[in-house]
DNA sequence: TATTGTTATACTCTATAACTATA
DNA sequence: TATAGTTATAGAGTATAACAATA
């Protein structure tokens, strides 16, 4: 064994280095699919926190979705335009804004939703049920360790 | 149950979900530990790459990496500057380069690759072994399956 | 004509901070 | 003054394609 090797671990030793591996394919892969509906995966993650809610206040979302005020900001600018939500300034304070999806994009995201269920399907169907949820409960616990917050960009 | 979660499964339903929050932490950890070196991760797999050869031509190093040739040309620039490689034009065909970590590239990358060590061991170390191997078994299996090429941003 | 590497453009996402309007 | 949201700037990364030099 040369010294060159023994110094320095090749990447594949790190566990890291193959959950990006794979990460970064799920990731582009299911991005590929959002494109087909003229959607990034952004706002895909945005419209599925606004799905589980009436309305929440941008900086809500900022902090729910980890991203920074001026990220959501122009993500939401975007999804305007698009028709997918509206911004309303609250009655009681007006610096407040209500973002709330509208009828279509509530429409739209089921068909979403169900491309993030063949994308992971794609990858991990083939899996045992019991080595999935094994793996899941590690990262779970990761997660937990670690006290990480939000980056879900499934 | 609502109509709603019936028919739109939760984000954290899915692995990918679970393994890009986990792979993000672990490569925006690491990410710190560079820039507290003045180097960035793409900069480190690149300079790693090149610290397993003598010298590697700008294309080979976008195949590997799996970046673009531009954007290779521009991470090469920017190590040139830090005097961390050097471009040398083939004496036998002049449209090929030859780009080679230089002695101080070379010096440094042991000191990047302990940052590397630490990163994957601060979130995966408490794992069992049998864990850890099995998970990175189910990684490499998909990466087979789906005859993935690199994107190795560890 | 095909290939290597560079450069330019455009777009996304990030981070920081200045700016506005409201309170 | 403090806060919510917007906007501006700079940076790294991607993709695409035009480009020069070389073969």
């Amino acid at each position: 064994m040369s010294k060159r090797s023994a110094t320095v671990s090749p990447l594949e030793a790190h566990l890291g280095y193959w959950l990006r591996f794979v990460s970064n394919q799920v990731s582009h892969s299911f991005s590929v699919k959002l494109a087909g509906r003229g959607m990034s995966v952004a706002e895909w993650v945005m419209m599925r926190e606004l799905y589980e809610c009436d309305a929440m206040a941008p900086s809500a979302l900022a902090e729910r979705i980890g991203m920074t005020r001026g990220g959501v900001s122009k993500l939401a600018d975007r999804l305007a335009v698009k028709g997918m939500l509206t911004r309303t300034a609250s009655a009681e304070d007006r610096r407040y804004q209500a973002v709330a999806l509208t009828a279509k994009g509530r429409a739209i995201l089921p068909k979403l939703a169900a491309l993030a269920d063949q994308n992971d399907a794609e990858f991990f169907a083939h899996l045992k049920a019991v080595e999935r949820d094994k793996i899941a409960d590690v990262m779970r616990d990761i997660v937990r360790r670690h006290g990480l917050k939000a980056v879900p960009v499934d």
